[in-house]
DNA sequence: CCCTACAACTGAACTACGTTCAATCGGGAG
DNA sequence: CTCCCGATTGAACGTAGTTCAGTTGTAGGG
């Protein structure tokens, strides 16, 4: 019989990982606590330092899978667009948009962990970053073909910068009062007439 | 003599704002501590209480202090902009990015306070807003004069969501390696190209 | 089939917060 | 000078995350 032990462990692992991704998306992360956690999950809290090495490795696997919905959306987004690259920018945002209002909590979470300072960003964090700014990559490679590459990613950057910036504020509650049509309006302003011709 | 009382309650709450202003400077938000804000202002913790209702008040104050200077860095930046309101709408977001980049942590703070969930946002914070919005808005009016007044008011927030998303991905630290050199392109590339006559 | 060594698990205890409040202090009105 | 009442104190409280000595259960060998 292989392991009894690492069966009960993984089996808690993505316990843990389930009870913290609902409770984030439900209430939010600073409703995350480790006696709730242990008390949902059935075990004692010193069983979850068993598994993750603390509350902020919990928090970075729920935020890796929030990370990794959040590129499939989008993806799926991009299949389902037309051929017009410029369209295809502003789908993709779109999604981003959608999937950050539909999954408000779970979103905000990804930007609210405390990292420690100077310690560098978890791998995934970097690779899934990497592939939504390829989506846009592609796309402006065909609206501007003979760029220089620098210039090309600075572009790429400051175009996912800009639609972050817009449904950041646009859905913090404190600037209340933008409608969802108006936030896709103004990425839908923004991508066209960055994407214009100069 | 006219309140010994008063007088002593205004100075001590004149140091206790100077005092967190300082550590969220120097430490960040996290690093303010009750117990440590009362040594170094050689008073009890409880007297912190009679002056603000909690640390978030206090860390309201110095917001609302941090988001002035923001203010003023801008206007004066436009005050010595020239007359052309495309360089002046540059220049004033290269003003944004050196404030963030040089106030870090008492920036990061503007956001980082955690407000009450369906607490609206303090009066001086739409304010301030509503005055970073004039700066935009008025030459950008100069130079799309015959715009619906709501889509005006969308460029305008457009623009602005723009800006900080650029400044705020192009500080993350987690996205490391981004100069502050590109962090100013960027901000000018798209600047330059959404006020770009159609 | 037991025995044993070792890892997993337990939960009370520890540290570190923000916040409160009964006890004290001190300034100013009478 | 006295006495009252608000300002001030700091120990205590509630609630976090995290630790660790004690306990339990399991896999592997005799």
């Amino acid at each position: 019989m292989a392991g009894k032990v690492a069966e009960r462990r993984a089996a808690l692992r993505e316990n843990l990982v389930l009870i913290a991704e609902r409770t984030i998306a439900e209430k939010g992360l600073t409703a995350l606590r480790a006696r709730d956690l242990a008390s949902e999950a059935g075990c004692a809290v010193g069983a979850i330092y068993n598994v993750f090495g603390d509350l902020t490795d919990l928090v970075l696997t729920v935020n890796a899978r929030t990370f990794h919905r959040l590129g499939a959306d989008v993806a799926e987004a991009l299949a389902d667009a037309p051929q017009d690259p410029v369209e295809q920018l502003v789908i993709m945002a779109q999604a981003y948009h959608r999937f950050a209002a539909e999954n408000h909590l779970s979103w905000r979470a990804l930007f609210d962990v405390d990292r420690a300072p100077g310690e560098a960003a978890p791998d995934w964090y970097l690779e899934e970053m990497g592939r939504l700014f390829a989506y846009i990559s592609d796309p402006l490679a065909v609206i501007f073909p003979n760029r220089d590459p620098h210039e090309h990613a600075l572009l790429t950057r400051a175009l996912f910068s800009s639609v972050h910036g817009i449904v950041l504020l646009g859905l913090d509650e404190a600037s209340a009062g933008v409608p969802p049509e108006d936030v896709d309006r103004m990425i839908a302003l923004v991508l066209r007439q960055m994407t214009a011709s100069a």
